[in-house]
DNA sequence: ACCAATATTCAACACCTGTTGAATTGGACC
DNA sequence: GGTCCAATTCAACAGGTGTTGAATATTGGT
């Protein structure tokens, strides 16, 4: 009677698999397929586990995606927190570019996070509502800080408010690590390897003259990111 | 015997569902759900039929949606296209904002749209690929012009690359249409309603500020789409 | 040596998706 | 009045999804 047929694959693994090693696979699998497109069947074969497994650890897909935030946004909020602070008192497009270097030091290679914190937010994701007030709010509240120290310091010019420049220093950030090394080929001839860079430059620019008290004034040398 | 039953719902309607009524169809729930996550049962539902009259008109999902893009993007180019034409002498603001209005009248209810020329494009999408060569490369060659006849008439800066000011510009408002309605509310206590023309001003102001070979010149008054 | 807790898999559920082939009806033409 | 075509629906297919309950193997404690 083949009915039974023990299998001998259940059990323990000889080695575990931990949910950091769920939480590493389903950041890649988000990043490749995007936040909607991610599987739960593709990020257990991407650990090399079953997908009941996932439930053994997290309680939904959602609670998987929340865990992989937690795990990110407390390093990038206290850098940005840091940056704010008062007594940093070197030039503000100095501190705008160092906000870009921390976009790009965190959000380079996880397009899952940056479509969450792009556009999914808005539409659906209903149990991520929080997110925006726990993680997103201080960091606009970090940024926002920064232009108001300079325009009290007399760099920025007063009208500028100082939350639409915000939102439109994030954003375009997210665009340019987005979409630039992608449509750059295909608009021109030239190659994707320098555009993040490049456009980052020609972005900061270009905003730092629309701020500024004194449009004339030279920008400080950028430094490149670590990589 | 309740077996044949020759139920009377079949057959041509009284009123026949021509594909533009599909195409209506699509448009909306397309906007609403986004470009994934529409589905054909729901377009149906909408149109008031069947899912699979929709394969009597159209051969695919995908095929549905390019006949959607081919119903606005020739309007939309020909309006681009005459707006960067050379003999327009109007000030380069001016014709800036023009640009924003253009993108402000096709794009502002239709979030679908929106959707694919911004990020579907770049990932998935296949069967879309030539859209960009087709439509995108046309709509930033107009906006790139402007650009480029601006340095040649001594208002904008020659440094600022045109391509790049071109990404800026445009991506740039497609956010405002996409979310800052939807995120500025979160962050402030400001009603969404004037979001939208809020920011488009504050966006052409310091984009403007940020190219103009005189940054001081001031902004001419900019008109308010007509709704 | 036993027992309990932990970690893992299997098999299934209910639902949703794009798509198709056959059946059916109404109207237009001859 | 019969015939053909265009328009519409029905029912199903094959595959994918998140999720769950039960079964099972390993490990550690006593």
């Amino acid at each position: 009677m083949p009915s039974p047929l023990p299998s001998r694959t259940r059990g323990p693994k000889p080695t575990k698999v931990d949910p950091d090693h769920l939480l590493d696979a389903a950041q890649a699998v988000f990043a490749e397929e995007g936040l909607r497109a991610a599987s739960l069947r593709a990020i257990a074969r991407r650990a090399g586990c079953d997908p009941a497994l996932i439930y053994y650890h997290f309680a939904s897909k959602e609670a998987l995606f929340l865990a992989l935030l937690n795990r990110r946004f407390p390093a990038l909020l206290r850098d940005m927190a840091r940056l704010a602070e008062p007594t940093d008192l070197r030039p503000t497009p100095l501190r705008l570019w160092d906000v870009l270097l921390i976009y790009h030091r965190y959000f380079k290679d996880d397009p899952g996070i940056r479509a969450l914190i792009r556009g999914e937010i808005v539409r659906g994701a209903e149990g991520l509502g929080h997110l925006i007030e726990d993680q997103i709010r201080p960091m606009v509240g970090s940024i926002r800080q920064i232009f108001e120290q300079g325009i009290a310091r007399g760099e920025v010019r007063p009208e500028v408010q100082p939350l639409m420049a915000t939102f439109f220093l994030a954003k375009m950030q997210l665009e340019i690590l987005d979409v630039l090394p992608a449509v750059l080929p295909l608009l021109t001839e030239l190659p994707p390897e320098g555009a993040v860079l490049t456009g980052m430059r020609a972005w900061l620019e270009i905003l730092w003259r629309g701020v500024a008290l004194d449009a004339s004034s030279p920008l400080p040398t950028l430094p490149s990111p670590l990589v």
